[in-house]
Parts: C-alpha cells; sequence; structure tokens
DNA sequence: TGTATAATTAGATAGCTATCTAATTATACA
DNA sequence: TGTATAATTAGATAGCTATCTAATTATACA
C-alpha cells in the first residue's frame, strides 16, 4: 500500500475523531433514531457542552447532520453507510487481525479464542485444537530457514511462558524438525527424508 | 447495530492506538518489508525510544510481530489481513461517509469531488455535475413533508453559504416546489400535477 | 573480558483534548 | 415584551500521551 501523506493525514483526523468512547456511543444511538443535544448529553452522562462538542466533531466529518425543531436540534447520521462501516469496524477490530483466509471454520475459532491480543492463553488440552494452534505456531517461522534453539524461544515466548513445552511439542506432532540444536519448519507436504536432506 | 459496552471498548483501544500519523506510518513501510526500530526511528525523523513505544503499542494489539537477529530487532507485519484493513480504512475515510450506493459512477465521482467534509466545495459550473448536487441536496429532505423557507436555507447553509442560490436551483431544476413560502421536495416520478395537489 | 551497537525502560514534560461552569444566543410562548 | 428552554460559545483545567534524554539491558565481536 502506498498512502500519500495526504491521504495519512486525513485517515488520522477521521480516526481521531472515532476512537473516542462516547462518540462511538453517540453514533450507536444514532443509527436507531435521531437524538437532540439533551437526550445525548443524558443517555451518556455527560454536560450539555460536552455532548455539543462531540457532535461537532462527528459533524466536521460529515458523519452526521441537523435538523432543528423550536429550540431543540435534532442529530441525526448522514448515511446508512456509516451503520455497516461501524459494523465493520467492529468485527474487523476483534476478528481480523489474528485471521487467516486460509483457516477453515474451526481453526479460526480455534485461533479466535486462544489468542488474544497477540498472546496464547492457553496451551489447548483438546488434541484438536492443540494441533491449530500449533500449526499455528509453526508459520511464524520461515520455510527454508534455520533457527537456533534460543531463537525459537523467544519466538514462542511472545505467545506464551512455556516455550520449552510448546518447542517439543512443534517438533513431536511434525511442524518442525531439530537436529543439533537448530530447527527448521517441516512443509506440510515434505517428508521426513526430504526435510533431511536440507537440514544443515 | 447494538454494540456492548464491551465491544466499545475494545474498538476504542483499536482505534486510539490506529488514531496516530507515525503509528499509521509505520504499518505502511511494514506492508513493503520487516524494519528494525533504527530503521524506523530514522524514516519518521523521531529517536528510538519514541519509535519502540509506537512499535509495542502497535504489538498489544497483536498487528506487528517480531524477529530477533543479533542486537537488532525487526518488526514485521502479523499477517496480509492488516493490508486490506488498511487500504479499506483509507477508502472508506474518504468516500464511505459521502457515496449512497444507488449512485452511479459519474454520481459518485462528482459527489466525492464536490463534496468534503460534508462541505459543498463550489457550486458545480457544469450542468451535469450541479444536477447530481441538487439530487445529492434535494435528499436532505424528507418527500412528504413541508418546510419553511428558514429551515430550507438552515439545512442549505450546512453545505455552502449560498444557500439562495441553492435554494433558487433546486426550485429551478425541479427537485424541490414551493408555494407560500412552504416548500417540499418533489418525489424523481412526481408530476407538478402531483405535487400540487398535496401542497400545503 | 572489554567495547560497540541496538533496543528497551525509566522518568520528565510539552501539548493536546474531553470535560466542566458561566455567559451568550436563539427560539417559543404567555 | 418578558420568561423559559435548548444549544452553543468562551474560558479554564485535569488527565492523557507522544516525545525526549538518561540509564539499563542484551548481544556481537575483537
Amino acid at each position: 500500500m502506498k498512502a500519500t501523506e495526504e491521504e495519512i493525514e486525513a485517515l488520522v483526523d477521521f480516526l481521531k475523531v472515532l476512537a473516542d468512547r462516547n462518540r462511538l456511543r453517540i453514533l450507536g444511538m444514532l443509527t436507531e433514531r435521531e437524538h437532540s443535544v439533551k437526550e445525548i448529553a443524558a443517555s451518556l452522562n455527560i454536560k450539555e457542552p460536552s455532548a455539543s462538542w462531540h457532535l461537532q466533531q462527528l459533524k466536521g466529518l460529515g458523519l452526521v447532520e441537523i435538523r432543528a425543531e423550536g429550540t431543540n436540534r435534532f442529530y441525526r447520521l448522514r448515511q446508512e453507510g456509516i451503520h455497516s462501516l461501524l459494523k465493520d469496524l467492529l468485527q474487523r477490530a476483534e476478528a481480523e487481525v489474528i485471521e487467516d483466509p486460509n483457516n477453515s471454520e474451526f481453526e479460526r475459532k480455534t485461533l479466535a479464542s486462544f489468542i488474544k491480543k497477540g498472546k496464547l492463553v492457553e496451551i489447548p488440552a483438546r488434541r484438536p485444537k492443540l494441533l491449530v494452534v500449533l500449526k499455528f505456531l509453526s508459520e511464524r517461522f520461515r520455510v527454508g530457514e534455520f533457527y537456533p534453539e534460543a531463537q525459537v524461544n523467544e519466538t514462542l515466548k511472545e505467545f506464551h511462558p512455556d516455550c520449552a513445552t510448546l518447542r517439543r511439542d512443534l517438533v513431536d506432532f511434525r511442524f518442525m524438525a531439530r537436529k543439533n540444536n537448530v530447527y527448521w519448519r517441516i512443509e506440510p507436504d515434505s517428508t521426513p527424508e526430504n526435510a533431511l536432506e536440507t537440514s544443515p
């Protein structure tokens, strides 16, 4: 991706406005129906000037528009597209970071539940789930490269403190091979013989 | 959309990390290849501790991972999915806010160039583009409702200070009708007779 | 074992922003 | 015309965060 400086500035402006708990809640409220400033302030438990300020931020991005009625000013979402924008963001925030498009549904769910914010929360006890996690971990290494044990440990420790168990499992379940304290990743379809041929 | 409080918190955390010029630039750099902390600091023209701090923020979201090599630590994107995530966000930030899925390509482009951040940057001189903009503006009013002139002006002023010209054009090009200083939107397929029948 | 390089951690700070209260503006209505 | 209600604007401030320098940690290599 080649983003120009201008694009980055525009995106930062956009994200900065969105990256606020109360403004997201306002957008959430407005997906249902229009609301006056007073209503919004009451719902968020903030004073009216604060609500007014947030709404002006959102208006600056063109996300909301105003309808005046007496002394009230009803704010509403500018377009339904925003609806899906928010929904998408929510889903992506949780999932996209972790998902691999090649993964099956089972693999996807397993990884989603065992890997949170880049950490392995627990080494799965159940064999099928363990295999999914080991496959995922093995993909942190490149096929064709050779890794000293210390480096394997360091990489695994990023995910879980018990790198020794993970390292042993990776070898036992044939995701990685080992010789003279040097490790390498086994390609899914490679045979032990092939792997040995390329060992250091 | 019904977002739980937890979902909102997760999304805010995610957006807060992304809503930073330097972190976006780092992600941009990492879409091309892995980089050391030193390289990133040099590119962004900040000191190494600052670069390190940004990378830790990104790591906290699981967006990047580390490969150690000697005293260097090379950071790389965690997955290609992020690539498309960023690209999407960029496009959306620009376009989605404004776009209407029903619009033709021409309408989409015209609106994208004339309406920036919810403001009409200029009243188009060319007839076809003017019509697109007028259609868009007319959609700010509900069919079946009647609007006093002051309210029409206020709504139009949100887009451009010269509300008088816009109001006149809306009537001249038959997007809206007017009687006794009250305005209403004409449905695309309604005839002048129909419109008069429902006038107040 | 000592020196150099890279990175991180600790601690300080400038600048930004979400919030508040008080004042002002705008509208409705008696 | 005066009063009440809603919203915005003005001005102040607490709290957060991106940044820096200095100190520490980790690794490579002579």
